[in-house]
DNA sequence: GGCAAAAACCGCCAAG
DNA sequence: ACCTTGGCGGTTTTTG
C-alpha cells in the first residue's frame, strides 16, 4: 500500500499541476511559486514541475503558462495539485479523474486546492479521509460526498497521500506543508521566508468565518500565545496561560476555540512538536532531552504527540532530515 | 499498545 | 433584555 517513502528525499520529486481551462490563473500560480521557482541550495535535488491539460493546444492562455503537458504526465507524477475549479461545480473532465485515479494508484501524492478538492472527490479518493475546501463550499462538498470526512474548520487537512486545501490563500500553507513533509522544517520555513509568508499559520478557517468584534484588543490571545511559546520548556499548563491573561481556564478554552478554532493544550502541544521538529533537525540532543527543553513531562508523552502531529517517530524523523542524511 | 490516574474540555447555568 | 463570565461536574483526552 505505502509506497512512496522509497527514496523520499533521494529522488527529485516530480509535481503535475492539472490545468482546466477558466481556472483561476492565482490558484495555479501559487503551487509553480512554491513548487517551480527555482531554490538553489534550499530545496535539493529541486521539483520538476509540470503543467498537465488535457488538450495541449487549448485555446485558454498557454502563452502565459509556457508549455503545457498531457495528463499522461500527470498520471505520472509523484505529486499531482489540483488547482480551484473555474466553479465550485464546474464538471471535472473524465480523462483528469482518470488521470488522478492512476497516479493515486502508483502511489502518488493527489492534492486539491480551494475547489480542486471537489475534484478529488469526484475521483473518489476522499471517502474516509479528513478533507476541506473554501469554507463558503464545505457545506456542498459535504453533502456531495457524505463519506468525505470535510472540516470547513482547518485551512489544509488529509493523510500523507491525499490532501485538501481550503481557499486561495490556505494554497500556499499547504504547499509549504509539502514542501515541509519532504525536505524538513528548516527548509520550508526557508522557503516560506524567502516568499514573505508565515511558515505556519495557526487556528484555520475559523479566524475568518466570523469578524472580530470591534473594540475588543483585550481579548486578544496573541500575548498569552507570545508568552506560551516563550515559556514552552517550563512545564506550563493551560491554567498557567489563563492566569497570565487574568481570565478563567473556561474564558481561556471560548477565546482558542473563537480565535484558533483549538482547544489550548492542544495548541500548546502542537507548539511543542513543532519546536521538537526544529530541534531534531538542527540540534544533537537525544530525543529524552528534546521532550525536556519544548515542556513535556517525559520522552514517551513527546512520542505520542509527535505521532499524532507528524505521524512518524523523533527518530524516524530525525534520520529523514538530519543535516548529517544522504546528500 | 493498553491501563489507571490526572488534566483538560465543554454544556449548562447562575450571577454580574 | 442581552451579553459575558466562570464554577460545576460528566465526559473525553492526555500522561506516564
Amino acid at each position: 500500500m505505502t509506497i512512496c517513502t522509497a527514496g523520499r528525499t533521494a529522488d527529485p520529486r516530480t509535481v503535475a499541476v492539472a490545468v482546466l481551462p477558466g481556472m483561476p490563473l492565482f490558484e495555479i500560480a501559487v503551487p509553480m511559486e512554491v513548487f517551480a521557482a527555482p531554490r538553489p541550495g534550499l530545496v535539493e535535488p529541486p521539483y520538476e514541475v509540470s503543467l498537465c491539460a488535457e488538450n495541449a493546444t487549448a485555446d485558454f492562455a498557454s502563452f502565459v503558462l509556457g508549455s503545457l503537458d498531457g495528463f499522461d504526465t500527470l498520471a505520472a507524477a509523484q505529486t499531482v495539485i489540483i488547482p480551484a475549479l473555474p466553479s465550485w461545480d464546474h464538471s471535472v473532465p473524465d480523462a483528469l479523474i482518470d488521470a488522478v485515479r492512476a497516479a493515486h494508484e502508483r502511489g502518488a501524492r493527489i492534492v486539491g486546492l480551494c475547489t480542486g478538492a471537489f475534484a478529488v472527490a469526484a475521483a473518489g479518493l476522499l471517502d474516509g479521509i479528513a478533507s476541506t475546501t473554501h469554507w463558503m463550499y464545505a457545506h456542498e462538498l459535504a453533502a456531495r460526498h457524505p463519506r468525505a470526512l470535510v472540516d470547513p474548520n482547518v485551512l489544509y487537512a488529509g493523510t500523507a497521500d491525499v490532501m485538501t486545501s481550503a481557499g486561495t490563500a490556505a494554497g500556499l500553507d499547504l504547499c509549504i506543508e509539502l514542501v515541509r513533509r519532504d525536505h524538513g522544517s528548516a527548509v520550508a520555513n526557508d522557503v516560506a521566508r524567502r516568499m514573505v509568508v508565515a511558515p505556519h499559520r495557526e487556528g484555520g478557517q475559523a479566524q475568518f468565518l466570523r469578524p472580530q468584534p470591534v473594540g475588543v484588543a483585550d481579548r486578544s490571545l496573541a500575548p498569552a500565545l507570545d508568552w506560551a511559546i516563550e515559556h514552552l520548556g517550563d512545564g506550563i499548563s493551560t491554567d498557567d496561560i489563563a492566569a497570565v491573561v487574568h481570565v478563567s481556564p473556561r474564558t481561556l478554552s471560548r477565546r482558542f476555540k473563537e480565535q484558533l478554532g483549538t482547544t489550548p493544550s492542544s495548541w500548546l502541544n502542537d507548539q511543542r512538536v513543532r519546536k521538537a521538529q526544529e530541534l531534531l533537525e538542527k540540534s544533537t540532543f537525544t530525543v529524552a532531552e528534546i521532550a525536556a527543553t519544548v515542556g513535556f513531562e517525559s520522552a514517551s508523552t513527546l512520542r505520542a504527540q509527535f505521532h499524532r502531529v507528524v505521524e512518524t517517530s523523533p527518530r524516524a524523523y530525525r534520520t529523514l532530515f538530519a543535516p548529517t542524511s544522504p546528500h
